[in-house]
Parts: C-alpha cells; structure tokens; sequence
RNA sequence: GCGCCUGUAGCUCAGCUGGAUAGAGUGCUGGCCUCCGAAGCCAGAGGUCGUGGGUUCAAAUCCCGCCAGGCGCGCCA
C-alpha cells in the first residue's frame, strides 16, 4: 500500500511532525496515533494532542502546546500548507484550501502509484441455491458483494466474481422426482422457480404420507452423481432456467460475475482436492470418517470433514476444491467469501486446513454479515416465513412510481427513475448499516424515502444537476481565480478524503464506512445550495467557484454511489 | 455446557480503531415554498454509551467478571 498517495495530507504532516519532535525532543516513539483526526471541523482538520509528551518533558501539555506550536511554524512545509491554532493541550492543523485542491481528485496515476495494478482477488458471493426463491437473505450477499468488488476494482486491482451456486445435493433427487410426477412444463417455463418451489414443498408433504418417494429421491440422486442422461438433462434444465431467472435479478441490480461454477463443478475436483489434503499427512480416519483436526488446546473446535463414513464427500470438500482450482486458474492474492456469519465456524476450519497444508493465512478472507429476521424468526422457505427479492423489488419500484406521480407527474422515463429509486433505496438501506449486525426485517423502512436514504442522495444528485443545467455550467476543473467560504472549505475538505475512505473500506471490507461517508456529503450539499444560491450570485468569482463546487459534488456523489451499485437519475 | 457476534436517544443506526461538550435519521413540537426542485431546509425537546470492576494523563472504544439477545458446535449445505 501507498500510504503518501491514499492520504497524502495526513501522511505528510505525520512525518513532519514526527521530524520535529525527532530532532528537538528526542522523541523516540511512534508515529502512529501523534496526529489524529481533528474531533470536530471547527478546531480544524488534525490535531496534536500534546499529552503525548508531557511524561517525558514534566511540563503541562498546555505548556508544551505552546512551545510546539513555535516549532511547528519553523518547519516551513508545515507553515506554509497549514494554519495551526492551540486550544488548551491540543495543537490544531487546518490545511490550507490549496493544499486541499491539490489532493482533491483522483489522479489519473493512481492506480500504478498505489500498487494494485495487475493484482486479481477472486470474490465468492451470492450464490443462490438453484430451484430455491431467490430471497432477501441471498441479496445482502450479493448486495454487499457487489460493492466490495468495485471497491477493489477501484482500487485498481483485477476481481474475478464467482457465483458460487448451490447446485448440487440430495435435495435434486427430490426435485427430479417431484418434476417427473406433477411437473407442469409450460409453467415451468414460465416462471421455472416459483414452480419448482411448489413441487418442492409438495414434494415433502406427500413425503411424509408415502416414505418410499424419498427412496426414490436417493435413487435420483445417485443416478444423477453417476451421469444418467435423464437425471443430468432434467438437473441441466433446472440449473439453465434458474439461472436465466437469477439473472434477471443481476442485470435490475446491474451486477456481473465472471464464473458461475458452483458445487457441481467441484464435484469431479473433489479426489484429488482429498489427495492433496492426505499428502500433507493432516487427514485421519476417525470413526471411519476422513477428518482433519486441529489443536484442541489452540484451536478448540470439531474437525473438518474431508469424507463421510459412507465415502462420501461433503461441501467442505467441495469448497477445498474450490480453493485449489481458483488459486491454480486464478493465481489470487486474495480469496474472499462473501457469506452470512452462521457459517464462521466452517470457514475457520476451511482456512485453519489450509494454513496447517501450508498456505499464508493471509491468502483467506470471509467476509460475514448478520441475518436478516422478520418478525423475531429466521427466514426460511420451508416454514414459509420468507421474503422474495421478486416482492421487495416490486413493491419499492411501484412506491417510487406512486411518489413521483403525486410530485413530479411531468416526469419523461418515469418506469426507470422509479426503478432506480425503488432500487436505490433497497441497496442503500441494506449497506448504510454495518454489515456484522441483524437485520430486522421492516417493510416501512424499505419503503421509505426520506431522511437517510438512498433517494435523499439522490435527490442531492438531481438538484445539483438541475442547477447545472439552469446556469449552464460544466466546471470540470478549478477556476483559477477563487474563493471559498469556510461552509465550502469545509465541504472541499470533505471531498478531498474520498480515496482514503474508499481504502479503508477495502481494509475492513466494510462498504457501509463508504454509505455514511456519502450520506455525510449530500448532507452538507443540501444545506450548501440552500444557503448560498449559486443563480443569485453577482460576484463572478464566488459564483465560478460555487459552480465549482456543485459539478464536483455531483461528481463525487455519482461516483460513490456507482461504487454501492446505485443509480443516479438525472431528474427525479 | 463450550465458542463466536451484538448491546449507544422512544425506534433505526453513526462514532474515522484511546483523545476535546457522545452525533445523525425517524417519530414528537414549532418555523420555512412570489427566491437554482419541500423526496428538502432551520430550531426545540430527548443519553447513568447493558452492568460492575480494572488499565491510562485520557475509555462508548482496550482487559476481566456478570446480564440480555443472536448465531454456531463431525457424517445437512
């Protein structure tokens, strides 16, 4: 990482500051935690808080606030990018508004400069189960997937999506029998998905009435792992059709994966995936299973299962496969896993296998997210407390529609401003909050508007293109002559952060530290161009910089929110 | 029973990895459309940061105990 390049202010003053109490003081500690950010905008952008050295001089930190900030000033570098103020034992950096315009923009270089070029991590995220609704607890994985891949890809790195699909399992065995038996084609062309659902859920009823239908089922089942040509041209349609609807769902959220393998790939990779595990000599036989342990002591937790007594696999070894063959076809820096945090423990003994074969630790990631509930109850299909995308999707477009029908009816292409309303709002709401945390399910919240929301942004977006398009101006670059209240420095400082933020969301895989930085930004332009009414303003050189202002927030907004998988309307 | 996660305003959440008087939205009360778009703006009320200890000049943030909720714990995925 490029530290001088993703936060060059805050890098350089660090070791300026560092320089000085070096060489003055005979400060022998550490750089980190000298500056911190200032706690709020009117003492400044960094502060120095002087207790730091108080110990070793045995003076107040007032005291040593003072005579610091003497020796600051005389480092001319300091001098002449900030003002420094003191306030008590604090001594405050306020960047100088050219300091500022300079880092403002992304550089063109960036991505060579910061050193992610020619970098590729391979993202595994979504992953719907094939024949199952596509459901709201699918999407957090999609949603907050999507957006750490163009986070990376930002960042300048190469990022292989896969689409790792539940396709694969005893459950198609019932699904190949259930279809035999009430399978209607023409609705399952139709809607492939909804129907199999139904044969599904009627297959385990008559189940419970006639036990020899899950017999059947295994048989289906083994037929289908030994390649029967009916069992695997009923699976592919199943697998075609599934898809064609899933992808329906991606192209409304505007996602794309390079691979779409899923566990059937794997299911031939899986012997020599165990091979490779035995070769390390961590594989033992335990109560006739093939198992690897871990250090109860270091690592108290149950054994992974590389095979079932019954010989065979189970997806964890389906997932070592997975890792063997994207390591070998992708040559990653990176795996991420992208999936809810019941599953910590399984990734934990996936990962701990591979660092005791040898692997960096380093190489694995899994990116976990709280559950969605509703109503206190986890979502399930079968006890059919569940919520389809299908529906969410549905009802916050005709929402948005219904909305802007009562403020703006003149509206032109008012089916697609709504869909990116309606959509915006979904993804919004879903990434503003830390990913870790439940979520309780909440149609009023979805279905709202207003306040910190994704159309709040966007509407934020739609006036500052307005007033573009009223006064005429497309400002990409500073004027040369300029003037800036303290409101807009503020609002300039703000904007200048935008990479640092974007690389600390790629440190904590943490999109929603991206949300609330935008939402902070909307805020702020909306009590800007409330305030300070560009059209009005005489003086051309405050207008020229407020016009300034508002092609480069629109910029900035549209840009972040294209990073969270939102859409902005020009008119709304 | 053991392990992991969460607990901040009535509700939903921020809090930049230890710094200054803990911030938003929503809901509630009041104000603002002859003025670039009111999905907006302004003001007000609302807090023992679950709880008890500890470390530190400094704790919502780090450590330990307890309480509450969630998730997981070898032949399911």
């Amino acid at each position: 990482m490029n530290y001088s390049i993703i936060n060059p202010i805050k890098y350089e003053l660090e070791d300026r500051v560092l320089n000085v109490l070096r060489e003055k003081y005979d400060y022998s500690g550490e750089k980190k935690g000298l500056i911190v950010p200032a706690k709020k905008i009117e003492f400044g952008h960094y502060s120095f808080p002087a207790f730091v050295l108080a110990k070793t001089l045995k003076k107040s930190p007032v005291e040593i606030g003072k005579q610091l900030i003497e020796d600051f000033c005389e480092e001319s570098w300091i001098n002449t990018s900030f003002v420094l103020s003191q306030m008590g034992p604090y001594i405050n950096f306020t960047a100088n508004t050219e300091v500022i315009l300079e880092n403002l923009m992304v550089p063109d270089d960036f991505c060579e400069k910061y050193g992610a070029m020619s970098k590729t991590i391979v993202m595994d995220y979504s992953h719907p189960n094939i024949a199952k609704p596509f459901g709201i607890g699918h999407l957090r994985s999609t949603v907050i997937g999507a957006a750490i891949k163009r986070i990376y890809e930002f960042l300048g790195y190469k990022v292989i999506g896969v689409n790792h699909l539940g396709d694969w399992g005893t459950q198609f065995g019932k699904l190949i029998e259930a279809y035999k038996r009430w399978g209607v084609e023409e609705e399952f062309i139709k809607e492939p998905i909804t129907h199999l659902y139904s044969l599904y859920v009627r297959f385990h009823k008559e189940a419970k009435e006639n036990p020899k239908l899950d017999d059947i089922s295994r048989e289906w089942f083994k037929k289908l792992e030994d390649g029967d040509k009916e069992a695997t041209d009923i699976w592919k349609k199943f697998r075609e059709l599934s898809l064609k609807e899933f992808k329906k769902y991606y192209e409304i959220l505007d996602i794309e994966f390079e691979s779409y393998d899923g566990e059937a790939f794997y299911q031939d990779k899986t012997e020599s995936a165990v091979n490779m595990v035995k070769e390390k000599g961590i594989a033992l036989l335990n109560d006739g299973a093939l198992v690897v342990e871990f250090d109860e002591d270091k690592e108290p937790m149950p054994p992974l299962l590389l095979r079932k007594s019954d010989g065979a696999t189970t997806y964890a070894t389906r997932d070592l496969a997975a890792v063997f063959y994207r390591l070998e076809n992708y040559s990653p820096e990176k795996l991420l896993y992208v999936v809810g945090s019941p599953q910590k423990l399984h990734f934990k003994q996936l990962f701990k296998t591979l660092i005791k074969m040898g692997y960096d630790e380093k190489l694995f990631n899994h990116i976990d997210f709280g559950l969605i509930k509703f109503k206190d109850m986890k979502l399930s299909t079968r006890e059919g407390n569940f919520i389809f995308l299908k529906d969410v999707i549905e009802k916050a477009v005709t929402m948005a529609e219904k909305i802007i029908s009562e403020k703006n009816p003149e509206l032109e292409n008012r089916k697609q401003v709504a869909e990116y309303v309606g959509i915006g709002a979904i993804i919004f709401g879903d990434l503003a909050n830390d990913r870790i945390k439940n979520i309780d399910f909440d149609w009023e919240r979805v279905l709202s508007f207003e306040g910190e929301t994704g159309p709040y942004i966007q509407y934020t977006y739609v006036r500052l293109r307005s007033i573009m398009r009223n006064t005429g101006a497309f400002l990409k670059e500073c004027p040369q002559e300029y003037l800036f209240n303290e409101f807009e420095k503020n609002i300039l400082w703000h904007i200048s952060r935008f990479r640092e933020i974007i690389q600390k969301c790629s440190e904590t895989y943490k999109p929603s530290l991206l949300a609330t930085y935008i939402m902070d930004l909307a805020k702020m332009y909306n009590n800007f161009y409330h305030k300070y009414p560009v059209n009005k303003e005489e003086d051309i050189i405050v207008r020229n910089s407020r016009l300034f202002l508002v092609n480069l927030g629109s910029g900035i907004l549209k840009e972040g929110m294209g990073i969270l998988g939102i859409k902005m309307p020009e008119k709304m």
